[in-house]
RNA sequence: GUGGGUAUAGCGGAGUGGUUACCGCGCAAGAUUGUGGCUCUUGAGAUCGUGGGUUCAAUUCCCACUAUCCACC
């Protein structure tokens, strides 16, 4: 029988910067690393994961919430699960509806025993807890689990966020007791992520990331960050906390970022990362390029017959140039989308290969530094 | 040819005898961090078809012209 024996394995440094590797059934994942962001089981912006591989994604990230409202996550089992639903080999991740109880936090309401949502499809009364988040996302199959957390407000109250924060401990005990329970019975065992909070105040996150620790998890997120802060709070915060979570197990910072923020967590020693900003920033004509961002729609680039990045070997780039997907977008076409989001996302996983071979090469910082330079007009 | 309607920003439309003429789309510049392709913010752009008349004051009321639409020969 297979067993999902699971190494991570740490294979360079640069001060906390570090170069990992996490050894899964379905394939490594070579860190830092950027997950792509799937919610629906698909690359907004009409990309497959035959695209997923050409932009050289190493792990896709979808979403509990989403997949159990539509189209069920028993379909879904039914189907295979996750990855052989939308056609992807390679590990998956799903995020466990914590962060839905922040973005939906019109529709939804806490208690103890879990969040009720009104469902923000066709208003129909939705119960999510801790077991029934890791009984969805047992039935997806990820090879990846996240804890059922609240992902609180900024600002919050001290008074708020302590009181949200042990609650969200006891989900993960929660959460905890329901994945050993359903991983039991299986041969390829889920992997399960704990997740920190405690938003902008350094002692509360610090004394949760001390208590989860202690719960052996197979990784260990921070959550509830960029949601409104400051950047220099972000850093603050990943300065006081990471030093604090399991040092031999991944650490990722949920829901992060712009390029600039990838390279400040990865020296703090972050080394999970996903955003939807490439993505999103990409369907509204906002592409990365080796010398900071541009915006397609400006018109500047009617006439410019030059490709997004020239230092770019992505599909898009070696094939269109501005002015082609300038008039896509005008002409609201498909492909504008799916061009600028191939490209970007090829743009944030090549930075992240970038980054790892810096880290091998013991020039991390120098690298960070060259990067921010040439980015400087964002 | 006859009768009737209409003419306001690039386009489609509101509106008023009295300070700076409004809205949508489009255009231009932003925002977007465990995804709404949605949305939001800001800006530019108009001698109110042309000429004349009434009036203290006309984009508004009157006349002619031009353009355009509809109906009828």
């Amino acid at each position: 029988m297979w067993y999902n024996v699971v190494m991570y394995k740490i294979l360079g440094m640069e001060n906390r910067a570090k170069r990992a590797v996490l050894a899964t059934l379905r394939g490594e994942i070579h860190t830092p690393v950027f997950m792509n962001v799937a919610t629906a089981a698909a690359i907004k912006g009409a990309l497959s994961a035959f695209d997923l591989e050409n932009v050289g994604c190493q792990i896709a990230l979808a979403n509990t919430y989403h997949l159990h409202l539509r189209p069920g996550d028993e379909l879904v089992r039914k189907l295979g699960g996750l990855g052989r639903f939308m056609a992807w080999k390679k590990p998956t991740i799903t995020d466990s509806g914590g962060f839905q109880v922040f973005s939906l936090a019109k529709l939804r309401k806490i208690k103890e025993e879990g969040v009720y949502f009104s469902s923000h499809i066709d208003g129909r009364k939705i119960f999510m807890g801790s077991e029934e988040s890791m009984q969805i996302q047992s039935n997806l199959g990820s090879t990846i689990a996240m804890a059922f957390d609240e992902c609180a407000p900024y600002p919050a109250t001290r008074e708020y966020m302590l009181d949200s924060v042990a609650r969200t401990t006891r989900w993960l005990i929660r959460s905890k007791a329901k994945m050993d329970e359903l991983n039991a019975a299986l041969a390829e065992k889920q992997l399960l992520f704990g997740i920190n909070q405690g938003g902008t105040f350094a002692d509360i996150r610090i004394e949760h990331a001390k208590e989860i620790s202690k719960l052996e998890l197979d990784g260990y997120a921070i959550g509830g960050l960029a949601v409104g802060e400051s950047h220099s709070e972000m850093y603050r915060i990943l300065d006081e906390v990471v030093p604090h979570l399991p040092q031999n197990k991944p650490t990722y910072l949920m829901g992060v970022g712009t390029p600039q923020n990838i390279l400040e967590a990865v020296e703090r020693g972050v080394d999970f990362f996903d955003c939807v900003l490439p993505a999103r920033n990409a369907r509204h004509g906002h592409v990365y390029t080796s010398k900071g961002k541009l915006n397609l729609l400006n018109a500047t680039y009617t006439d410019d017959d030059t490709p997004l990045d020239e230092n770019c070997t992505c599909d898009t780039c070696t094939h269109f140039t501005r002015a082609y997907i300038r008039h896509l977008f005008k002409a609201k076409e498909l492909l504008a989308m799916r061009l600028c989001v191939m490209h970007n996302l090829y743009f944030y996983n090549n930075l992240m290969a970038e980054i790892r071979l810096a880290i091998e090469n013991g020039n991390f910082a120098s690298f960070k530094q060259n990067c921010l330079a040439a980015w400087s007009r964002d």
